[in-house]
DNA sequence: AGCACGCCGACT
DNA sequence: GTCGGCGTGCTC
């Protein structure tokens, strides 16, 4: 081992800093290395440090005394290039979520740590530091005039019990150690969830005046008119920063600072958030709570929404030992009309404290369901002959309609009449798109786009037809479908709200009431606040229905609940429909959505998961693998339940290997594996051993594999 | 994960 | 003759 660059004889560097840094949990090193320093800095500190051929942001976990900068096992410590000594330490309950978070989800914590740091910190030496630390100093751009007196709008009776029932819960228990739940709030459409939880922030911030207040949102992008809210509501009281993937990184950066800084007493954000540094962290909201978009698909597979649970756990535990007069707790509150499976569980076994309000506000009526039986329709019909009546007569009251289907594009596949070629993209085990406003084909899942082939490229036939539709299609039919071309019919979907500002000004569009039929993918029916919805229709609930996931029904449930809750949120409007197109009109799902009926659904499908032993009944992991070919990740896994069998507790099982659903995209084939078991510390201890004995050799051929604990998707 | 080092095909 | 493909190997 040769040192590099002489130390300086003046300053010893005498302390010996353990640092995280970005390493993943394969590398045998571990992800936290040791470097020597000059002085000794505080756990949490910022560090700059070479790594191999580069210099990187690392984060202090410990510093020691050390006489000689070589270890026991003869590596020589480099010293660090630099403290970040302009921005305060991560505060211990930051570093307590992140190792939890590592554990949990088996990653390192280096890995973890830095990924949850913003990417323009990383890149942030030590010169730029200083740079943009010196320009600093400006004031909080706080409104200047007083808070704005609102106009005290009474809570209902409801809401008020909700609220005083989530604060009081401390009161109740005066022994030392207060039993904090995670509070649910399980509201219907229209019960003014929003109008709660912005009063349990106003109190939680006028209680304490550095309190910060942490709101999770699954997209804030799809959601415009509740960033207004906050900006409107709580913009007034304290400042507020957003935090999500639509800002630039200097932004997210700058976002970040205020609020690690506790400047920003509010930060208002996606998944990302529950990772902010906010050391004064007093309240976390989680709105709409059962939505996917919690969950993290890429890299570091977590549910923000089971983190933030955690974090106000770790939060207040970080807090109450010091002077535990003062000390105020970290709160959570999930907030949801239709919640998780998992959440309604916990809150029907105590675990989670439940605030249910039942009533809607004011004397908007639920819209009454009605289900149209295709299978009274030739087939391939799209749009049933009630649903055209229903919306003919709903744009003759002067009501606008939200047509919903979950499938963008003109139609799922290209098929010739002749040979029976279909348009299968090369590189995927799925249909291309067809996109006729570009006449595109295009992949959804590798990007891949060609033109439309003129003729069918296998036998050269002409009548190459679409098969099945997309929101395109439906909008050029709706038109001709219910005769009448003068109908202003708007699409709303991933496609036509690519460009920024894009979504505000279709909604827009659709708010002055110019428009007289909406239709979009399941984008719509998010949180969208509109006035004169009358009719919102799901051309094609089926696919649903008989999913191999187990979560399908409750996401369709959800879904349709949430589309339904589009409607009559204006009392003027008289009764209001939902239609639900099907093949299937008796499945026991409609019965439920027919009465709003959450409950009763959520009993159902806890006796069904606790019947077949599903989560929440037990815990679920999933290995994945891919390949350049299939053999070899199913081998791959093969050789990994193998492995499984000398460390497999009594209470998990390991599933054989199978093909993923989606099985080849952008030419990489994919496969996995469930592991399930009722019991979670020993899972989690099977799962820790057996990544370990996994991360030895990875064989030829494999590209990856990863864990992915508690997944959503089968 | 990055990033370097290292050994074989189409271009100035 | 060089630019560049990605296979293996290392990072306190």
């Amino acid at each position: 081992m040769i040192t590099k660059g002489a130390l300086p004889p003046d300053k010893p560097l005498a302390w010996q800093l353990d640092v995280l840094v970005a390493m993943p949990a394969h590398v045998q090193l571990g992800s936290v290395l040791s470097y020597a320093s000059e002085q000794a800095l505080a756990a949490g500190s910022l560090v700059r440090v070479p790594l191999g051929a580069r210099e990187v942001l690392g984060v202090v976990c410990e510093s020691h005394e050390s006489r000689a900068d070589v270890q026991d096992s003869g590596v020589t410590l480099k010293p660090i290039v630099a403290a970040l000594d302009g921005i305060a330490p991560l505060s211990a309950a930051w570093r307590a979520l992140l190792e939890f978070a590592a554990r949990y989800y088996q990653r390192s914590a280096g890995e973890l740590a830095l990924a949850a740091l913003p990417p323009q910190l990383r890149q942030l030496d030590a010169q730029a530091l200083s740079k943009r630390m010196a320009k600093k100093p400006k004031a909080t751009q706080l409104p200047a005039q007083a808070p704005v007196a609102r106009q005290e709008i009474a809570l209902s009776e409801e809401q008020d019990a909700a609220l005083s029932a989530f604060f009081g819960v401390q009161e109740q228990t005066s022994t030392a150690k207060p039993a904090l739940l995670p509070a649910l709030l399980f509201g219907s459409t229209g019960s003014g969830k929003t109008e709660v939880y912005l009063r349990a922030i106003e109190r939680v911030l006028a209680t304490e005046p550095q309190a910060q207040v942490l709101i999770l949102v699954p997209e804030i992008n799809l959601t415009p008119q509740l960033q207004a809210i906050v900006e409107a509501r709580l913009g007034a009281i304290a400042s507020y920063v957003t935090l999500h993937s639509g800002i630039t990184p200097a932004q997210r950066l700058k976002s970040w600072l205020t609020a690690h800084s506790g400047q920003a007493r509010i930060v208002l954000a996606t998944r990302m958030g529950v990772f902010a540094s906010m050391p004064h962290l007093r309240l976390i909201v989680v709105d709409e709570e059962h939505d996917a978009s919690y969950r993290s698909q890429d890299g570091a597979r977590h549910s923000a929404r089971d983190l933030a649970v955690m974090r106000a756990k770790i939060e207040t535990e970080h807090q109450l030992p010091e002077g535990a007069a003062t000390a105020q707790p970290c709160r959570v509150l999930l907030a949801s009309a239709t919640p998780s499976i998992e959440s309604w569980q916990a809150a029907q076994s105590g675990r989670y404290q439940l605030l249910r309000m039942d009533k809607r506000i004011g004397d908007a009526k639920l819209p009454k369901l009605h289900l149209a039986d295709l299978r009274r329709e030739p087939r391939g019909t799209a749009f049933s002959k009630p649903l055209l009546e229903a919306l003919k007569s709903c744009i003759a009251r002067g009501e606008q309609a939200l047509v919903f289907l979950n499938r963008r594009g003109y139609s799922p596949v290209l098929a010739c009449d002749a040979c029976g070629w279909k348009c299968a993209c090369p590189h995927c085990s799925a249909y291309r798109v067809f996109h006729k406003t570009d006449r595109m084909l295009r992949c959804h899942h590798c990007g891949h786009t060609e033109r439309v082939p003129r003729a069918c490229p296998e036998c050269g036939n002409i009548d190459i037809a679409p098969l099945g539709r997309g929101t395109q299609k439906v909008e050029e039919q709706l038109a001709v479908a219910l005769g009448d071309s003068t109908l202003n019919i708007l699409r709303i979907d991933a496609d036509t709200t690519r460009h920024k500002g894009a979504l505000e000004q279709q909604l827009a569009q659709v708010h002055t009431g110019q428009v007289h039929i909406l239709v979009g993918t399941q984008m719509v029916t998010k949180g969208h606040d509109f006035r004169r919805i009358g009719l919102v229709a799901a051309l094609d609930a089926d696919a649903a229905l008989f999913s191999n996931d187990f979560r399908a029904p409750e996401r369709l449930f959800a879904l349709l609940m949430q589309a339904a809750g589009r409607a009559g949120r204006d009392a003027q409007l008289g009764s209001t429909q939902m239609w639900v197109q099907s093949r299937y009109p008796d499945h026991p799902l409609f019965k439920y959505l027919a009465r709003h009926d959450y409950v009763g659904f959520a009993t159902q499908e806890l006796s069904a998961r606790s019947t077949a032993m599903l989560p929440p009944f037990s815990y679920q992991a999933l290995l994945r693998a891919e390949a350049r070919s299939q053999e070899a990740a199913q081998a791959f896994l093969a050789s990994a339940q193998e492995a499984a069998q000398a460390l497999l507790p009594e209470s998990v099982t390991v599933y054989p290997p199978l093909p993923m659903s989606l099985q080849r995209v952008a030419d990489v084939e994919r496969a996995q594996m469930l592991i399930e078991g009722h019991l979670r510390p020993e899972l989690q201890r099977f799962l820790a051993s057996w990544l370990q004995a996994l991360r030895q050799s990875k064989p030829k051929g494999l590209i990856r594999f990863a864990l992915d604990v508690d997944p959503i998707l089968i």
